[in-house]
DNA sequence: TTTTTTCTGTTGCAAAAGCAACAAATTATG
DNA sequence: CATAATTTGTTGCTTTTGCAACAGAAAAAA
């Protein structure tokens, strides 16, 4: 397994080379890609950022997944099995390439360099995707909003190296990642300013004491 | 990829040619392996059944994972990034398979069938895989008591073609698998039971109206 | 087979989370 | 720039969930 991955030599060789890509922009709001059975795409973010959205029967809207720059998604990362509609939702002016995993060993009419890379990486961004999903589950069986909010606070920072950080997303796109009430979320986050555990001016965050 | 994947034929080759595997059983209770960082180890259960647990810093018991005969698991499937601890407990008499993933490519002494297939079929397993986590993040994404237990019980019973199915463990370990209070669980599955969503005896449930 | 341990089922009470509603602030858009 | 739309911050009230505790059933161990 090639652990020398370079995810940025990856995307040139990708943009530069392949002539079976497809690469589109999106603005705010704009849905850049349904989820649909059997096709096996995959989509590589290049700019911007996005998210994955499930509504589920009460009405409630799940951010499954927050995307950002060099983020890879699409069936591909996602067997889907019931007939949940999953889509994927641009949150700001975004490039997306798009390339249809099917047919991944024909290769392009330029034969190109990108095809060898991608067989021998795949592993590497699959396995990517495992930690940031295990990531996830780790957050989500978090019993009170409290230890959710604190344990993404915590990922954030560790990501930054800092303890001071942005929120990707808005406050209400927050609730819908933690998959809670956004009011209980906002009476949680006054709380644990108001213990001191963090600072917050807009959707920037200061992490107090341990 | 290769859609022909056969697990079954996937283990025989390995548990008969290769000279790397290590093969070993276990006793209800006792711990298979716990993940280790920088190790790369893939394991597969071969006969029994097994959970994979994490304790919370509260002393909560989560269930990550739910594994019986065939499952794979190890750290090859979970990166582990901060210093929570997890290993994996044999639910019954147990026979597990390890494997050495760290050096995937180097043959072993009779130079065995297997790492071909394993080469070959690398993508398929782990694609399998994120298959279980997006369904286990769909399932955690619930928001009551209720939703996830409904979730779970449709989810066993697509999976055995049958209203009727067993929970493959304790009710008390469902509750850790959930990520919810058991006596709360518990409560809801009697008003489930009062309304008419279900039957239940023992650990055998059977789902009745929509 | 008896004893010990674990699991199930239940309940009262306390704490947490959800819901609804609204004003103020901020951000998009014509 | 003015207006519309969305987001933030807040609160009272209701519902859900968690906690603690215990008795009976079932399973495991001696």
């Amino acid at each position: 397994m090639n652990f020398n991955f370079n995810i940025n030599q990856f995307i040139a060789d990708f943009t530069t080379n392949c002539s079976r890509k497809n690469i589109k922009t999106f603005s705010k709001g704009e849905v850049v890609t349904s989820y649909i059975q059997k096709r096996q795409q995959f989509c590589i973010l290049l700019d911007g950022s996005a998210n994955l959205i499930r509504y589920d029967l009460n009405g409630n809207r799940i951010i499954v997944d927050h995307f950002s720059k060099n983020d890879i998604f699409g069936e591909v990362f996602y067997n889907i099995t019931t007939n949940n509609e999953l889509f994927v939702e641009a949150k700001q002016k975004s490039s997306v390439l798009f390339f249809n995993y099917n047919n991944i060993y024909s290769k392009c009419k330029n034969n190109c360099k990108f095809h060898a890379t991608l067989a021998s990486s795949f592993d590497e961004l699959i396995l990517d995707k495992i930690t940031d999903l295990n990531m996830r589950i780790e957050l989500l069986s978090k019993r009170s909003i409290r230890e959710k909010l604190l344990s993404y606070f915590n990922l954030l920072s560790t990501k930054k190296l800092n303890k001071s950080f942005t929120i990707p997303f808005s406050l209400t796109d927050l609730a819908d990642y933690l998959c809670v009430d956004r009011s209980a979320m906002m009476r949680e986050m006054k709380l644990l300013k108001e213990e001191g555990f963090l600072k917050k001016t807009g959707n920037r965050i200061t992490l107090l004491q341990q």
